[in-house]
DNA sequence: AAGTGTGAACTTTTTCACAGCT
DNA sequence: AGCTGTGAAAAAGTTCACACTT
């Protein structure tokens, strides 16, 4: 099974079961059926069990699942045993707002810098987190390895898109209104506005009974 | 064409082109054809042109589509041009974000009460929205009309989500560590955690060339 | 001539159902 | 006996390609 080709959304739904059974663990229990686990997770029994054999073969037949052995397999294979390096573009609110979210934090993603382009927010320390001129961009990801970058910039989105991609940078959490998308699939965007969220529930609403 | 089956990825997509159409709008781009839209959005133009055929007959055979109008329907559409009242569940530090920030209520959708179970916090007034203990979630609800939910609690997320799904809240914005769904199809949950996101990135960040 | 809207072909994803292990 | 892992069947979603309108 190549990695590569794994469905967009097999890999949204790994990471729901993640967060599932770690919810599953803080309550200790220790073993689950995927009859059981599906259901907390909104999906067909089949489908988890699909889904988790391109992570590999996690569970005992005729018994079921481990929860703790299958969460660490899960974090493995999704790249959460290792840490990872973000910089924040546009200090806005939601920026300040993740600068100082110990969650992100506590899961081994590290904020490493911070850029915004107005003069006055320039030289800020958020949570031990410098805020730079996005100019600096070439300078600071020449000193520092940086896997990831968010995106939190109100009025000019895409100015800092641009750079980041220009930089090289193979991994975009877009938070702005605009979203974003790049042709290069060796780069990968992920989309996501709080009204976007809402409006979806918006559409539901309208379309009930 | 029935509107309640919609594709789940079609009304992903539609809120996605709106977001598009209106930073379009934004710089005073008038018109645009399927394919460049498309190229924006990162789908094919056969997927765009059949995403909004769901919607009705928007454009314009030989010549392509309006911005303001496309957008206007859209907005229509995905129930946008409506006003939505919400509640809070959990006053936590993105909750309080949440209550102060103004792209949402810019959208239509506004806080009417926010509830959280720690004595300290009830009573409090954010930014015009008060603070009620969660067991007073039913008197609210007789007062005033709530038609979504946003649960940002960190430690009881689910006490929360029990206490709206038995109130009859329809549609639920889950921003919680641990995901949640309901059998009920008359339900909308839509699930988001920073940390998750992020986990797509690393997933495809580890497992890049 | 240009670009939409859409049936038909194709591809992908989901679900079924059961062989096979504990 | 019970539950996983997985081919095969079914369903859903995407893309093609072209008729049709401006």
């Amino acid at each position: 099974m190549k990695i590569r080709d794994l469905p967009e959304n097999t890999l949204h739904r790994l990471v729901i079961y993640l967060g599932v059974l770690e919810s599953l663990e803080r309550k200790k229990i220790e073993a689950i059926s995927s009859e059981d686990l599906a259901k907390k997770c909104g999906v067909n029994p089949a489908q988890l069990r699909k889904d988790l054999s391109y992570v590999g073969n996690l569970g005992t037949k005729g018994v079921g699942y481990s929860v703790k052995s299958l969460k660490f397999s899960l974090k493995k294979f999704l790249g959460r045993t290792e840490e990872w390096n973000l910089i924040l573009g546009g200090l806005s609110p939601l920026g300040e707002f993740l600068l100082n979210c110990k969650e992100i934090q506590k899961e081994g993603f590290y904020f490493m810098a911070a850029f915004d382009t107005r003069g006055e927010n320039i030289g800020k320390v958020i949570n031990g987190v410098s805020v730079y001129n996005l100019d600096q961009l070439t300078y600071v990801t020449k000193a520092i390895r940086v896997d990831m970058a968010i995106i939190t910039s109100e009025d000019k989105p895409e100015e800092y898109f641009e750079a980041f991609v220009n930089q090289k940078i193979k991994a975009i959490l877009n938070l702005s209104a605009v979203p974003m998308f790049v042709e290069d699939p060796g780069v990968k965007i992920e989309n996501f506005y709080f009204p976007m969220a809402l409006t979806k529930l918006s559409f539901f609403l309208k379309n009930s009974f």
